[in-house]
RNA sequence: GGAGGGAUAGCGAAGUGGUCAAACGCGGCAGACUGUAAAUCUGUUCCUUCGGGUUCCAUGGUUCAAAUCCAUGUCCCUCCA
């Protein structure tokens, strides 16, 4: 007996809130239907927050439901504040469009957009860009009640530190008409979204409501689904690392250092990631969790990576790691740069410098004076270290910093 | 528009004329212990040619001496409209 998609979703931890229970279930489990997921252009790459989404996507599109994906060029103009505590920075023009084309790149490569059952990708703004500013009012601004919105959660650490402008109180009645707007068109009837957003959907699920009120028509009502955050078990949200965010693309962030982001997972994050990230049993992944923690992290990293980069860079980013780790010290694909044979013979700080191990030389002293520093596998004890012709292996140094950051520098 | 309050390192937050490169907490980095995990403990956290140099929103000013006092500007908050 085939398990129904609603059972799996649950069973995998992607529900968090639904506004009909029933209904919802029923609308998944059964006939194709339309729904969209919202993503705002706000950077040039997806980061892993998105991508999870995506995944929840890609699972309601596999059981034959039609998806929508919304680049929200216009919303990424005026900036979600959910959950911020500070206005976020506006973007130009230009960086929407540029962040646009890159998203689109992305997305393509996680969901379906050829084949039977594609994906549609639309950019609200081709709707709401055309509406002038009376009409907007006058039509979908009319019906938010103000004394609600404030309210609302996603306003409150806003509200907190106060300075909520009304730029951003536009923010929520753009993506409520943005569902208006796709039930309209396409017949959108659901939702989905990270739990941050349930403000968004519910306004955007009301919205529906209260225009077939005004309208005196009877209205199908609109459908919210929102998945949990990704929060790791020190709080802290999934897909900040130490270099900054997990970034999707790959020119910004390695897929080395992706697989490595993975690898250090916590152990209590491990078994909801893999539930996440790949279509493992959940019995199975429950007694890989229990059995063997460091095997599921490194299949967890793994399988990640592949999704992300393809097998091929993942096979690559998993050798390197097991290479690097396993004493040696040591691997073909291991990061790398080049400078030039000139530098020679050069003190170890300007070195680490050079190879922007280190931001400051202040900063390399503290490091090579606390012995985070070795050079080929030995190390550095004096700030005084001279590298010369003598110290390389191949024309190339293999540079370790603490534990776990490797660097090999050819010389040419 | 009116009245008041504020801006200090990545963040939070002390400091209200010299002893301030600026307490403390978080975060970051490194070391020990481990499992490339967590927890714990230790060190460290502006730059430097190790002489010193440049910092406390910005620009001027007072002073032997300014994060600290004054003036102007910018931004933010609270209350009133």
């Amino acid at each position: 007996m085939e398990k129904k998609l609603f059972d799996i979703l649950k069973e995998r931890g992607y529900v968090k809130d639904l506004t009909h229970e029933t209904e919802i279930i029923n609308l998944v489990n059964g006939e194709p239907m339309t729904f969209y997921l919202g993503i705002d252009p706000t950077a040039d790459s997806l980061h892993i927050g998105h991508f999870f989404a995506l995944t929840l996507f890609r699972w309601l599109q596999d059981f034959g439901h039609h998806g929508i994906i919304l680049i929200g060029g216009a919303t990424a103009l005026i900036g979600d504040p959910t959950g911020k505590s500070d206005m976020r920075k506006m973007l130009s023009k230009e960086e929407v469009e540029h962040n646009k084309a890159e998203v689109k790149e992305l997305v393509k490569k996680f969901v379906k957009t050829d084949g039977d059952n594609p994906a549609i990708i639309v950019d609200n703004t081709d709707w709401i860009c055309d509406k002038t500013y009376v009409d907007f009012m006058r039509d979908i601004g009319v019906h938010f009640n103000v004394n609600n919105m404030l309210s609302a959660d996603c306003y409150k650490k806003r509200l907190e530190n106060g300075g909520l402008t009304f730029l951003e109180m536009g923010y929520m009645l753009m993506q409520a008409f943005d569902f208006v707007h796709l039930n309209k068109e396409f017949g959108c009837k659901l939702q989905i979204g990270g739990s941050d957003q349930w403000g968004n959907i519910l306004a955007g699920v009301d919205l529906s409501r209260k225009i077939g009120f005004s309208e005196g028509k009877k209205i199908e009502p609109l459908f919210g689904f929102t998945c949990p955050l990704l929060i790791k078990a020190d709080g802290e949200k999934m897909g900040k690392t130490a270099s900054g965010t997990l970034w999707v693309s790959r020119d910004k962030t390695t897929p080395f250092d992706f697989f490595q982001a993975w690898m250090n997972s916590f152990d209590e994050d491990v078994e909801r990631s893999l539930s996440f990230f790949t279509r493992i049993e959940i019995s199975d992944i429950k007694k890989l969790c229990t059995s063997d923690i460091r095997e599921a992290k490194k299949l967890l990293a793994f399988e990640v990576t592949k999704l992300v980069h393809g097998e091929e860079e993942a096979l690559k980013a998993k050798q390197t790691a097991e290479e690097l780790f396993s004493n040696k010290g040591i691997s073909d694909n291991m990061p790398s740069t080049t400078i030039s044979k000139d530098l020679l013979d050069i003190n170890i700080i300007d070195l680490l410098v050079e190879t922007k191990l280190v931001s400051s030389k202040s900063e390399a002293r503290r490091l090579i004076e606390q012995s985070g520093i070795s050079l080929n596998q030995e190390k550095v004890n004096s700030t005084e270290q001279i590298v010369t012709i003598d110290d390389l292996k191949n024309n190339s140094l293999v540079i370790q910093k603490g534990k776990k950051v490797f660097l090999k520098v050819n010389f040419e």
